[in-house]
RNA sequence: GGCCCAUUCGUCUAUCGGUUAGGACGCAAGAUUUUCAUUCUUGAAAGAGCAGUUCGACUCUGCUAUGGGCUGCCA
């Protein structure tokens, strides 16, 4: 079988997109571009009672700040287009009534009272209501009634719903790409709807395959949480007749809470502070706002690597991947089975080693949008280069000011521990001194003024320490920062002398 | 309750019948260091339980336990 792989991912947008739903995104275009293959973007808007506003341009900037290029779907257009499920409402019915016709499905009129009731019925009696077999041929379905009273009840304008009729006691066998063969016996499914008159729309099941059929998908890859229904949805594509071109399907493990105990949910970060979704996100109805690791200080490629190896590794022990090489080692075989317990540490330690690993170059952009947001205006040069300096120490973006800011900014105040250290004994006097030293200096590089005030320091019998320190509060303020040298170099000489004087002034010496 | 899926260090995982069960995060100790970090070294830390198959099981089978998913005119 040599078919085009076309893979689809297809969120509903019923809020934003949560890490799971990333990830699955990601899994799929990895696979996609792995085998030359097209992703598909699809809008499951079927539930006009879920529909949030908003949700779907979220989840169309989410993949996009992730790197998940989409070849077809909303948003870009593709031959199967509308890829929005609400804008291809006729075509379901259509099917939806073939299935009728063919006696794989029926209509049903109950209410979803009369159901509610049934079930509570059930639940007393220590059972579950299920609509199947033993109860489809005794309530109000096109199997009980009339041909003729089915017609009145639909020309009367009685709501009805179109059901599958499961076949009873039939082992259904599937075979699936992460977890091998499954069996399921057809007597423990349920009739599960395909459609409803109420708003004219397909259920996710009907929907799903009908659409997944015409839009030629090769491979569904999807949460654990579809695995129930992959027996219904084997019966559909039978019933249809298109078991020949059925996808195939691949079960992903879900993501669980960092505590155990259930799939992630929203509640989970707020609770343990750390964001469940890519990107910011404000209710437009609630008001309610969610964090995003975008707007948390992660860097993009970082949180796709950490996700990436949320359920998947490649059988090697490399851990940082760019897309490309993400795509170059992805493989279905190698997505585990059982389920992930989602890590924060981890995906800040993701973080880090990024940044550890980014040039001045490529840190200059993310730098100078913090110096903007903090009305510094400088060369992408010199942003750059504060931020290489300083980039061992960053975990997140949102760290990156308290981190560079003694570059541009002089202490306005010094830090009281230091204070107490060092502005003491012949220390005021020493650094002085230094200063004209400092002063004195021609070639004001890193290497020179190191090699110059390293003999002084040897000359004058001070330690390297009580002098470097003691500068450093002068300096930057506070006992924290990279190496004095790379100060000196950035701030320059003028600048040197100013802070120097500044600390001599307004702070005075203890003892 | 029923059906389905899963089960290796605290966590993410490697191992596709024969290994001193490897790596990473986190944790602890040490080293480096002008501060804070970084980095490096070292350490503690695992096959849920019970049967079976086999010369030999973490790996295969069964049962039990535990965890999870589904059980909607939601996806």
């Amino acid at each position: 079988m040599n078919r085009e792989v076309r893979v689809r991912f297809a969120p509903s947008p019923t809020g934003p997109l949560h890490i799971g739903g990333v990830r699955t995104a990601l899994y799929n275009y990895l696979f996609a571009r792995r085998n030359n293959g097209k992703m598909i973007l699809r809008i499951e808007d079927t539930d006009s009672q879920r529909f949030v506003p908003g949700a779907e341009d979220y989840i169309i900037e989410s993949l996009k700040w992730c790197g998940i290029e989409i070849d077809e779907g909303v948003g870009v257009g593709g031959p199967h287009a509308p890829y929005r499920q609400s804008e291809r409402r006729e075509i379901y019915l259509k099917y939806a009534k073939q299935l009728i016709d063919a006696g794989w499905a029926y209509y049903a009129f109950d209410t979803p009272e009369e159901l509610d009731t049934l079930r509570k019925e059930a639940e007393a009696e220590g059972k579950t209501f299920a609509y199947n077999f033993e109860v489809r041929e005794k309530l109000p379905t096109s199997l009980s009634l009339s041909a003729q009273e089915v017609e009145e009840r639909i020309a009367r304008g009685e709501q009805w719903v179109v059901r599958f009729k499961i076949p009873k006691d039939e082992v259904v066998a599937m075979d699936d790409l992460i977890r091998g063969h499954v069996e399921v016996n057809t007597s423990t499914l349920d009739d599960k709807v395909l459609y409803k008159s109420v708003d004219a729309l397909p259920t996710y099941h009907l929907a799903n395959i009908v659409d997944d059929h015409l839009m030629e998908v090769s491979h569904v890859i999807r949460g654990e949480e579809w695995l129930p229904s992959l027996p219904l949805h084997y019966l559909l594509y039978r019933a249809f007749g298109w078991d020949d071109t059925r996808p195939q399907f691949a079960h992903l493990p879900l993501l669980l809470k960092p505590t155990g105990g259930g799939k992630l949910s929203k509640r989970d970060g707020d609770k343990m502070g750390f964001p469940v979704f890519p990107l910011f996100w404000q209710s437009p109805t609630t008001g309610e706002t969610s964090r995003g690791y975008r707007e948390d200080g992660y860097l993009a490629e970082a949180f796709i690597n950490m996700l990436a190896l949320l359920g998947w590794n490649p059988g090697t022990e490399q851990e940082i991947f760019s897309m490309q090489e993400l795509i170059d080692a992805f493989s279905l075989e190698r997505v585990s089975k059982a389920g992930a317990r989602f890590q924060p540490d981890k995906a800040k330690w993701f973080n880090a080693q990024y940044f550890h690993r980014m040039t001045a170059e490529e840190l200059a952009p993310i730098s100078q949008s913090v110096l903007r947001a903090h009305g510094i205006e400088c060369s992408d040069e010199l942003a750059g280069r504060a931020a290489n300096i300083m980039k061992e120490r960053v975990t997140l973006t949102t760290e990156l000011w308290d981190l560079i800011s003694f570059f541009f900014v002089a202490p306005n105040e010094y830090d009281e521990k230091l204070v107490k250290k060092q502005w003491k004994g012949e220390n005021p006097k020493m650094l002085a001194e230094f200063k004209e030293l400092l002063l004195s200096i021609e070639d004001f590089s890193k290497e020179n003024t190191e090699s110059v005030v390293k003999a002084w320091i040897e000359e004058k019998g001070f330690s390297l320490g009580q002098v470097m320190n003691t500068l450093r509060l002068a300096l930057v303020g506070a006992g924290k920062g990279p190496g004095m040298f790379d100060v000196t170099e950035f701030i320059g000489k003028e600048e040197c002398a100013k802070r120097i004087d500044n600390l001599i002034k307004s702070v005075t010496p203890l003892e």
